[in-house]
RNA sequence: GUCCCGGUAGCUCAGCAGGAUAGAGCAACGGUUUCCUAAACCGUAGGUCAGGGGUUCGAAUCCCUUCCGGGACGCCA
């Protein structure tokens, strides 16, 4: 439970006590009760909006419920103070020893302070890059993939059970053009002159090592075959080569998925049907299928629009605008039917909670994939959609559009062999999702301050040079997590670091604010600002001696510090591995 | 035509699922910085939270609506 909630439970028991007293009725409804961090430190430790949420179903002016919650708060020993403030606003101080306890806390903790209890159930299953595998990732990618990965971390460190799960579209017209792609390539390793790639493959020369690994293994025996026969074998091995160098790219940037689930798996055929067929039986079953006529979509020509009857999911009853194909007119299934049946799949497995990293380009896919999730779960599971905005390479501020490798686009590779792992994993991170995300090749590797990626990991560098220097001042002073936690921590009295402490009090709070919304972003703000705090008072040190780190005239305020600057360095390194980013000992 | 996402200081963005006088960085202005790791720190100024209605004790936040920018909408994946 951190600080929040204890207090909040303390609310509700005055409020208990209040109730069985006839101070006020019994049975009010809590549920708006907040205990919440004050913004300005002159209002106190904790702000609670009880009297002002409650003034009406309690059938009280705002002022005398506050009065008489201040009342029933003012026994608790370790509340100095509930005042009334401003509309109704109850604001607690808090003693010091409430902090030092969490400080002291945090120590002991280290790298799990702030970790959220398990919560084995309900298991949640976070889908994220599942890029096609038709060539290397590129840079939107790469922002869906740290938003997925640290999201995955959030909710892990939050104490739920995450899996981390790759769909690989191996099953579309799209793997069909890639075998071709491949083949001519594989005729190129063969000797042939193929010029110039035509309209409509993949000319990207990421597929000449697979037409060449072809040839060493098959020789000169695909090309003598009719297409039918030699498109399965080329498009396998030309997938397998795709998710090797999708692998690496992930790698790169430290991601690792522990799930692959391949679509074209969905069709493999048991007990006489596929689980795709299972899947449109299902909804068969719930009457959720039926067979009707769409209208032509509007906006743009319909030159081609053909009106005819289609095997239609009922979208509609689950909030989306239209009924939604599963068949198309050749018999096959529609990506939809397939991404159905998948999700279908998590559900099986286990996972009532799925959450979907996609491409803002998929905005208009949401509600029809939310409807198929609650109707072939039968509202038991539930799907979050987080879409990824675009992100606008500059240099100096200049746009970066062309990539000699790929013909196309910048590949996620180039930009992190360029910038490094921390500053790509950070910058994407460092912006909300659905917000289009300036990334700056030339801004994020400078050393100053307006990098956010270095001025975090410099204040963790930091902390560790404090201890080294410690070492050097005090040789026989005993600096580990047990000895630091039996420091006195009530000689941390100035207002810069008590502030620094109430920000490390906030951090399980914030991780759980951070799990419940989706929200990695939050964490990185959070490690920002931690930094910012940090800096400022370290540079207080310059002008006021008295309140540096070390100190070599005073032992016992040494190592109050030391504790402190422990605890800091701690939270840091928490929100850096959350985010995915290096909390290094030093900046070289 | 419908749907989704944005619109907050000159610029880039936060704003913690409704809270108190809307915050930070950059830029501007003024000051500090020979000292634990230099790559900074302190302060000042800067706002009709796109506009308009509504909900309520209270709205940048929720609802309706208009405007602007981006995106998506057919048996493509």
């Amino acid at each position: 439970m951190n600080l929040f909630e204890t207090y909040s439970a303390r609310v509700a028991d005055a409020l208990a006590r209040m109730a069985r007293d006839g101070a006020i009725p019994a049975g009010l409804d809590l549920g708006r009760v907040v205990v919440e961090p004050t913004r300005d430190p002159a209002h106190g430790d904790l702000a609670c909006n009880a009297a002002m949420v409650l003034a009406k179903p309690a059938g009280l002016p705002p002022r005398a419920l506050a009065e008489a919650l201040c009342a029933a708060l003012a026994a608790d020993a370790d509340i100095v103070k509930a005042e009334i403030a401003g509309p109704g606003f109850i604001n607690l101080t808090l003693e010091p020893a409430v902090f030092t306890a969490i400080l002291k806390a945090a120590v002991e903790a280290g790298p799990d302070y702030g970790r959220g209890a398990s919560r084995p159930a309900p298991k949640v299953n976070v889908e994220y890059v599942s890029a096609n595998p038709t060539g290397p990732m590129h840079v939107g990618h790469g922002r869906g993939a740290v938003f997925g990965d640290a999201l995955a971390n959030i909710l892990a460190f939050a104490g739920h059970d995450v899996t981390r799960e790759y769909y690989v579209n191996d099953a579309g017209a799209q793997v069909d053009v890639l075998a071709r792609s491949a083949f001519l390539r594989y005729r190129e390793a063969l000797g042939e002159t193929i010029g110039a790639i035509p309209e409509g493959l993949y000319p990207g020369d990421y597929l000449v090592s697979v037409g060449e690994a072809l040839a060493v293994s098959h020789g000169e025996t695909l090309r003598a075959m009719p297409e039918a026969d030699w498109l399965p074998l080329v498009r396998a091995a030309a997938i397998a080569g795709m998710m090797a160098m999708i692998r690496q790219d992930l790698a790169a940037l430290g991601v690792v998925h522990e799930v692959f689930f391949s679509e074209r798996s969905l069709q493999s055929v048991d007990g006489g049907r596929d689980a795709v067929r299972a899947t449109i039986d299902d909804l068969r079953a719930r009457g959720l299928v039926h067979e009707g006529r769409l209208p032509p979509p509007k906006g743009q020509k319909d030159e081609d629009w053909e009106d005819r009857e289609q095997t239609l999911f009922r979208a509609t009853l689950f909030g989306d605008d239209v009924d939604r194909p599963l068949l198309k007119s050749d018999g096959g299934y529609t990506y939809f039917a397939n991404d159905i049946a998948y999700h279908r799949s998590k559900f099986v497995r286990g996972f009532a909670r799925m959450i979907d990293v996609w491409g803002a380009d998929h905005g208009g896919y949401v509600k029809r994939m939310q409807a198929a999730v609650t109707a072939v779960t039968g509202g038991e599971g539930a799907l979050d959609v987080k879409l990824c905005q675009l992100v606008r390479l500059l240099r100096d501020g200049e746009p970066v559009k062309m990539s000699k490798r790929s013909g196309d686009f910048v590949t996620l590779r180039e930009v992190i062999d360029e910038v490094g792992r921390d500053a790509v994993r950070f910058m994407m991170i460092f912006r909300k999702n659905d917000a289009t995300l300036d990334f700056d090749l030339a801004k994020v590797v400078e050393q100053s301050k307006e990098n956010p990626v270095f001025y975090v990991q410099y204040a963790h560098a930091r902390c560790a040079s404090i201890f080294r220097q410690a070492r050097e001042a005090f040789p026989d002073l005993d600096l580990s997590p047990q000895s630091l936690a039996r420091a006195d921590l009530a000689l941390l009295t100035d207002e810069a670091e008590t502030g620094v402490v109430k920000m490390i009090a906030a951090w399980p709070r914030m991780i759980e604010a951070a799990a419940s919304a989706h929200e990695p972003h939050r964490v990185a703000f959070f490690v920002h600002e931690l930094a910012s705090a940090f800096h400022s008072l370290w540079n207080k040190g310059k002008d006021s001696p008295q309140l540096r780190f070390v100190n070599q005239t005073d032992r016992q305020s040494t190592m109050a510090r030391l504790a402190f600057v422990h605890a800091v360095r701690s939270v840091l390194a928490s929100g850096l591995a959350v985010v995915g980013v290096a909390a290094p000992e030093e900046m070289r």
